[in-house]
Order: structure tokens, then C-alpha cells, then sequence
DNA sequence: CAGTGGTCTAGACCACTTT
DNA sequence: AAGTGGTCTAGACCACTGA
């Protein structure tokens, strides 16, 4: 399943080697050691280092070293969303082997808003699915999705492909990937509805997380809406500024 | 004030040319003219364009070309990558006029834990200041922040300077500047205090943002801990995969 | 001054798209 | 087959850190 490429091979191998503390100094070996040690060019390891650091896994600092990020030790154990091979929740979603369930709660075709329209950037006369998913791990459920994709982009869309994973749909049959995503993340008291779907006490809030999701050429594949029960919503967001 | 790297100037030029629609077929000229063209090599081509392309002005299409997003330059705001001087509270948050307060509601040295030690890379016998403050927007408190920062950072730290933007005064007054973070944010119910200080109703929650902000040299400057009234919790993410 | 990360180059070869 | 982006290498030189 994994991609063969020597830089994605590193990463995950360094990745890995993190998360099972083989680094008890919390600092990686230097470029030139990795390179050798891998028996990859110098160039590789930076870049499968710059993916660590992208993602916060370690810092680097010049002169000095790469350094794991102790954060992300500590939030690895724990469940949450995170940036991997798709940007569906299927895959985004930290599951521990965790079976994740999917319970169709609303499927028919509307005529979008017009503030979804803008999101989607669809003509005055094109219509939307709405899907409105309950999805759960192991019977427990931990988010209501409600999702809009316009009908010209997959006009075949059922009840059974919408009961599973839409994006994996996209990526095996249709070849075309999510490539791209902006979302808004906030937090909200519950609704009698999500007490009710999601097993919270009044008091008990959820996290919203909405936005577009794209496709790899661009075009705004979808608008979607998540509530999460709050235990469950964990972002991790790692911020860099300048442009490199 | 622009770095003189040259990745970075050829990915201004382009930007810029883009902006200025000096490509009207909305496709750029190949890797290698452009590196033939501006006299720099195919890697550094890459490097720029690949700025480009994590920030949604560009997408690449392998045997094809690389094509400018016509959504970039349609909606420039959904897409613009707000490359703001600094990661602080103070420049982060939208505030529309209005103007920010800080009250000081706690100012001491302490000697961190375990875990806290840990995220911030210290020596056994550091210590740490603990800032916790109430941030305002025109007389409203919207946010409950406690701060740790190594004392061996900034030794002179004084109730004066916290009481105004740490991230400012370092800018100003040391020439360090905050270009990383790494934030989880979640929700939680709101505690008593939270209630008391952000005037939330009790089956209102907080958004709860914590994390590390890096130096620009890398050293892990301080961690927070954010607690948001809910309606003032939005954080707009943009994700794109493919690594590299 | 030795060690370490950052930038940049020049070029080989591969994978995919278009003609 | 030609064109284009992707991967990977080997190495030079620079900038910063720390003993």
C-alpha cells in the first residue's frame, strides 16, 4: 500500500522510529549520519525531514540539530485528526484499529443556497446531493457529517456508495483524488440532535468543523458540515510562517 | 526587508506575474525554460513552485504543465495565505477595528513539571514564567490564556511587558520572531471560572487551543494554553496533500 | 573550529500526458 | 516520440551553534 518512493520510506521509517522512542535523547541523528545510515542522499533525508517538520513531528534548529516535538509524542496516543493519505474521515481520523462505521441518516437531491452555491461555485441551475451521515467507531458514535457535492460531478452517486467511504469511492472508481481542503473549526452547544445521535449531556458541547473540500484540478468537490462529540474532536494544526 | 534566497524571489516573481495576468493562457512555462529564463536551476524552479502549489495559486499536472487556479485569482480571499508578520494573538485574530486588551490576571515564576519540561526542551533546574491573562476585544473578554516562557529566554520579562504583546516586545526589542506553532484545539465544557470571566452561560463551552510557538531559530519559546469563548473560536485551515 | 542545518547546482532517470 | 513534472543523487558552499 505504501508508496515505494525513498523519501516517503524514510519518513514513515523515522516516523515510526519516534513514536517507539527510539530516540531517547529526543534528537534525531544529522542529515549527513541519516544519509549514511539509510544509504540515501543527503537530499532525501531532508526532504523526509521536512515532512516531520511540516507536520510538527520534530523541529529543526540550524547548528544545533532536529529535535522530536514532544507534543506530538503526547497527542499520539490520544484520537485525532491529522493530515495522512486522504483527507477523507476515514483516513484522517486516528482510529487504533477502531471499526468506523457509517449509519445514512439523510440522502435526496436539493437545490443549494445561495450562500452554498458560492462555496461550490455553481451555476444558478445546478442541483446538490445532501448527505447527512452519522459516523461511528466500534457502535460509538462520534460525529454528525452532513455533506453537499454537486450532482455534475458524480451523477451516480447512490445510497449504497454514500453508506461508505465517498472519497475512497472517488479515488477507485473515478481515479480522481481530495487533494485539498479549507475548513473552519469552531465549537457549539449541543443540539437536542446531537445529544440524541451523539450520546452528550446538555452541558456537553461539540466541535464543528466545515468547509470545501477539492478536488486535485481544483475543482470544489464538496461543502461539508461535522459535528463532533467534543472527546473526539482533537486538531492538530502546525503553523509555519514564511514562505518555504 | 524581502529575503535575498532565491527561491523566494523567483516565487514572488511569479506570484506577482500571476496576480498581473501575464500568463493569459493560465498556464505556466515548463520547469525548464523558467530555470532556463530566470537563469536559476530546475530545483530551485520546483522549490518556488511548489510554494505555489501548497498555497492553491498553482496546481501541477504531471505530463501536462502547471496551470494557475483560476479560483485563486477569482476569490482571492478564500485562497490568500495571510502571511502575517507574526503568529501572535494580537495579529492572529480578526479583529475588525476593534481594539485588543490584555488584563493580567497572574504573574509568577514557577518551577515547571514533568511534562511541561518536556515541551519546552528545559534543563532540570530551568524555571518558567507563568502568564495567565484575560484577552479583551473593546471592554468583551473573549479568551483566558496561560502562557509558560522560560525564564533563560527572556530573563528581563516584567509585569509591564506581559501586560502588553510578548511576541511584539520580542520583535521590537530582541529581533526574535514567533514563525512556528503547534496547536491541538479541541472543546470542553466551560468551567466555572470560564463562566465567570468570558461570561459564558453553563451549558456553554470554550474552545480550547494549546501548543508550542517556536523561535525562528527553533527554540520552542513558550506554551499556551488558549480558552476561547466558543463564539470567538474559528480557525480556518488549509490542508494539501502530497508532500513535498 | 568542528558540527549541523540551509541553499543551490547540474544532471540522470522515471512516470505520465499529449500529439 | 516529444514534452513535462517527479524523484534522487553527489557535492559545493553558506550560516549558525556550541565546546
Amino acid at each position: 500500500m505504501m508508496a515505494d518512493l525513498v523519501y516517503q520510506q524514510l519518513f514513515t521509517t523515522l516516523r515510526d522510529n519516534i513514536i517507539a522512542k527510539k530516540y531517547p535523547t529526543m534528537k534525531l541523528p544529522d542529515e549527513r549520519s541519516l544519509s549514511e545510515q539509510y544509504q540515501v542522499s543527503r537530499s532525501t533525508v531532508k526532504r523526509a525531514l521536512n515532512i516531520l517538520a511540516d507536520q510538527g513531528v520534530v523541529f529543526k534548529k540550524r547548528g544545533s540539530g532536529t529535535f522530536i516535538n514532544p507534543l506530538y509524542l503526547k497527542n499520539q496516543s490520544v484520537f485525532h485528526y491529522h493530515n495522512g493519505s486522504n483527507l477523507g474521515v476515514t483516513d484522517s481520523f486516528q482510529m487504533d484499529g477502531r471499526k468506523p462505521g457509517i449509519k445514512l441518516l439523510d440522502f435526496e437531491v436539493i437545490r443549494p443556497d445561495d450562500e452554498l452555491r458560492r462555496d461550490l461555485f455553481l451555476n444558478p441551475d445546478d442541483f446538490v446531493y445532501q448527505i447527512k451521515r452519522l459516523r461511528l467507531f466500534d457502535k460509538q458514535p462520534f460525529m454528525i457529517e452532513t455533506g453537499y457535492i454537486p450532482i455534475k460531478i458524480v451523477p451516480e452517486l447512490s445510497r449504497e456508495i454514500v453508506s461508505g467511504s465517498i472519497f475512497n469511492y472517488l479515488q477507485d472508481e473515478k481515479n480522481q483524488t481530495v487533494t485539498k481542503s479549507f475548513l473552519t473549526i469552531s465549537a457549539e452547544p449541543s443540539t437536542v440532535e446531537d445529544q440524541t445521535e451523539l450520546h452528550l449531556q446538555p452541558n456537553e458541547p461539540v466541535g464543528v468543523m466545515a468547509g470545501v473540500f477539492f478536488l486535485d484540478d481544483g475543482t470544489p468537490f464538496e461543502y461539508s458540515r461535522m459535528r463532533l462529540h467534543y472527546q473526539y474532536m482533537k486538531y492538530n494544526t502546525s503553523v509555519t510562517l514564511g514562505e518555504n
